[in-house]
DNA sequence: TGGGCAATTTACAACGATGTAAATTTATTT
DNA sequence: AAATAAATTTACATCGTTGTAAATTGCCCA
């Protein structure tokens, strides 16, 4: 309870050490656990502690051990439903194994992008979780490799960085198949961004086409929505223009829960009935799905595992761990919701 | 574009040095862009430093100038709508004064709460903004002060501290006039939440109850509706059982705009219609609102003016103003959507 | 040409911790 | 009880930078 005086100077590990009469590697020691300690020492060395309210200093011991304890995580967008829980998700997966995490917003901008990995300041983290939006494979494999870095997301990454991600190709399929299963026959595809560099859309589309092609119908391209940012109210002008323009579709599969909703909001000024009319299937199932009207079926990648993964393999390559990159692939689901319901049998 | 081979060891100031053939310190000066340094010297120095690939190591430059640049951005969740815009705007703001943001969940738990205020570690930031969820003015005036604090939100804050909050009383008398303008005579509130120990729904409940009253009516206690905790799934039963039990209201002011979703889906759900039948409002106008349907009538606090308030009070602290805590009311507005729309004259 | 002053540059000691290896104490063996 | 081994504790250099104050250089003017 008691401690410094206000604006006193901060107590140090030496003067712990001298109020407890012993040298400050043991006063470290003890701070550490270190284990040949007596438990007099040890004890003495506590009192002293208590006694002067000591707190390490950060600093100097990062500067000493070359290790920060701190991770960056780097995504496009902070104030962004899928991206405030993965920052969830990796902050809670890093506290587990003793790190912090530094969050740093790229606003889908490729010089802020490249910045995080050619990091102007050493010493900030020791390691970086990334999430491109802009920068491609190409530029990445040009980086110099300093701090560790894991990539996250769909991008296509080049072999030497280790990377995560679910199989956008597939769960496009099953979501496809979801909505051929609900006997829809004309099944729209909402996002194609221009600008997108990352890849994502493209693989989502391609799963698209797979699904629709095994079942022995051919995509029309006409159903291929394009939108011109990544903005919901372009997605929304986009299906409203859809409409009015007399295209004719049952299902519409969105790139981005934020499209779907925007999408939802469409088709409903539009009098058109989701389900009945036209099932919706969103992507990233974050809180919006649960939230809107009706609550949205959305493909679902398996955040916990993503973070943990990317941690654990970011700490594996901080720890000294060296090699190509290493892929995986990460787990998901499609989460039924109303405005794509199970089929009811 | 040379640089460090990969697994060299890192440039240090002194390699620097002797690459151009001068002191440390000259080295030093020329990347703090000091104005004494010869054209001459200048140039040669970054030359050395291009060459060699050198970057400053921020550890060592904080262990001696006692400055991390940082601060810290505690909030209770930061997988919330209105919290991910904060740190948002948190993180712009103190960007614009060189300041990077390492953002603290205390999950709305009081030991983290405290464990933020007590810092256990020195010197991993220079300042905090903190937004408390359970921790009382008393546990606040306890605390002895180490970094400086700035607090937001509605907690009452001892004098001590700097506090930033907007005026939740007045904000929801402007609510509640809103809706007795709109004609409303029954007026619910929703999420009278047990153990808030913040302050934020008394002051909101007392805003209610000036402008019902003000309006020449009484307070019927019925009509104020608990929750049981935080969590959305429990605003919609209270609110399902509220009509379900015959409860006649036609408008409800809600603390908060996930809480706001919740009473759409419940009335919704019973058959209930927004607005007509009954007219919503909710708080803090985050993203929810915009998505939802119909869209939701919001008290909207003026976020980026509370960030770079709360950004530049604590910064003058850091850089030592002493003296008691100043107070400061942010602005807000009441943006009208569907769900409580403006009156048609 | 030399003195006086201002403008540059430098040497060196911090900052506060930990790692290494040596010094001391304690325990064990014969 | 001496010799040896093991367990504790310590002294001191070190991490990479910046602050201070002293040393050097260059310029201006008598």
């Amino acid at each position: 309870m008691s401690g410094a005086k206000n604006g006193a100077k901060r107590v140090r590990l030496v003067d712990v050490a001298r109020h407890a009469g012993v040298s400050t590697k043991t006063v470290s020691n003890v701070v550490h656990n270190y284990e040949h300690v007596t438990p007099e020492m040890r004890s003495r060395v506590k009192k002293a502690i208590e006694d002067l309210g000591y707190k390490p200093n950060l600093t100097a011991r990062r500067l000493v051990t070359g290790k920060t304890s701190m991770i960056a995580l780097a995504i496009p967008e902070t104030n962004h439903p899928y991206f405030s829980s993965l920052a969830d998700a990796v902050v809670k997966a890093a506290e587990d194994r003793d790190y912090r995490v530094l969050i740093e917003q790229t606003d889908g901008d490729s010089e802020k992008e490249l910045d995080v990995l050619r990091d102007r300041e050493a010493g900030m983290v020791d390691g970086v979780i990334f999430q491109p939006a802009k920068v491609t494979s190409l530029d990445l494999a040009d980086i110099e490799e300093g701090t560790p870095v894991v990539i996250l997301g769909e991008a296509a990454s080049p072999i030497s960085f280790d990377h995560i991600m679910i199989d956008n190709t597939l769960a496009a399929e099953d979501a496809v198949r979801h909505l051929l299963g609900l006997g829809r026959k004309r099944i729209a595809f909402l996002g194609d961004i221009r600008g997108d560099n990352a890849g994502a859309t493209k693989k989502r589309l391609a799963g698209y086409q797979v699904a629709i092609e095994e079942a022995g119908m051919t995509v029309d391209t006409n159903l291929v929505l394009p939108v011109e940012s990544f903005h919901p109210e372009s997605a929304k002008v986009t299906v409203e223009e859809a409409v009015k323009s007399g295209m004719v579709f049952d299902a519409v599969l969105c790139r981005d829960d934020r499209f779907a909703v925007a999408a939802l909001q469409a088709l409903r000024d539009l009098g058109v009935e989701v389900p009945k009319d036209v099932a919706v299937i969103g992507w990233d199932d974050t809180s919006l799905a649960r939230y809107s009207y009706p609550t949205l079926s959305s493909v679902s990648p398996n955040i916990q595992a993503i973070a943990e993964e990317a941690v654990g393999m970011l700490i594996e390559r901080i720890e000294g761990l060296s090699g190509t990159g290493r892929h995986k692939l990460a787990p998901y689901s499609l989460h039924i919701r109303e405005s794509a319901p199970a089929l009811k049998l």
